[in-house]
DNA sequence: CTGCTGTATAACAGATACGTGATATCGCAA
DNA sequence: TTGCGATATCACGTATCTGTTATACAGCAG
């Protein structure tokens, strides 16, 4: 039933960088090639490249070549429903670790 | 309204390691000491240790000495619902690359 | 005080991950 | 074929993370 946890770990750890999460969100309203991606995030040719083959390694984004042209696409939008659930899990543990220090104070 | 993508990326760093993880389910009954973290993940102490306290750093657990022990409690239960999630969207993840697979063969 | 148990920290080695710059490859046009 | 734009990969330096060992620290018993 529970997948191990190894494997549980290994997908959250797509989500824990920054840049990769940038490259996610360029893709929250449609698909994208990666030239497109670079100019959306800034980042280099070459590391938005990375990323995405990682995303997509991970299942997370397809992708689609298309002419000379690749265009990559979120698979299942539920990750920007865990998205906003980690955010909001976030969120409820800096709301506890502030009240754990008001009880200190 | 949306937290920075880098802390939203630090959150997600934190269950991105199997041993935390791991440490994370032992308290998932109740409040423990750390050593019976230690016997139940059968971790090294000094590892269960530095576990604990980034958990801790991260808001995800509280820190509770009790005369010479300390316990380790979960501070929102909420996080299990978002390792559900997140284990979830790993099973989805994952059948979406097996139909992909079957839409190249 | 001394000693003992439980917990935290320091220092280190090894592994892993990130970003960059250069280069290779692909697809197409001429 | 050559040339060009788009994408992928390689090699490298660097930083970050993990786990271990050893040590330090805290609290309590005697």
């Amino acid at each position: 039933m529970a997948a191990p946890l190894e494997a549980l770990a290994e997908y959250f750890k797509v989500f824990s960088e920054p840049n990769r999460l940038m490259v996610l969100e360029a893709l929250r309203e449609g698909p994208l090639n990666v030239t497109a991606v670079v100019q959306c995030t800034g980042l280099s040719q070459a590391l938005v490249s990375k990323h995405l083959k990682l995303l997509t390694i991970a299942g997370v984004v397809a992708r689609r070549p298309e002419g000379s042209l690749v265009f990559y696409e979120v698979l299942d939008r539920g990750v920007f429903r865990l998205l906003l659930a980690a955010e909001k899990q976030l969120l409820t543990a800096r709301e506890q670790q502030l009240s754990a220090l008001q009880a200190v104070l």
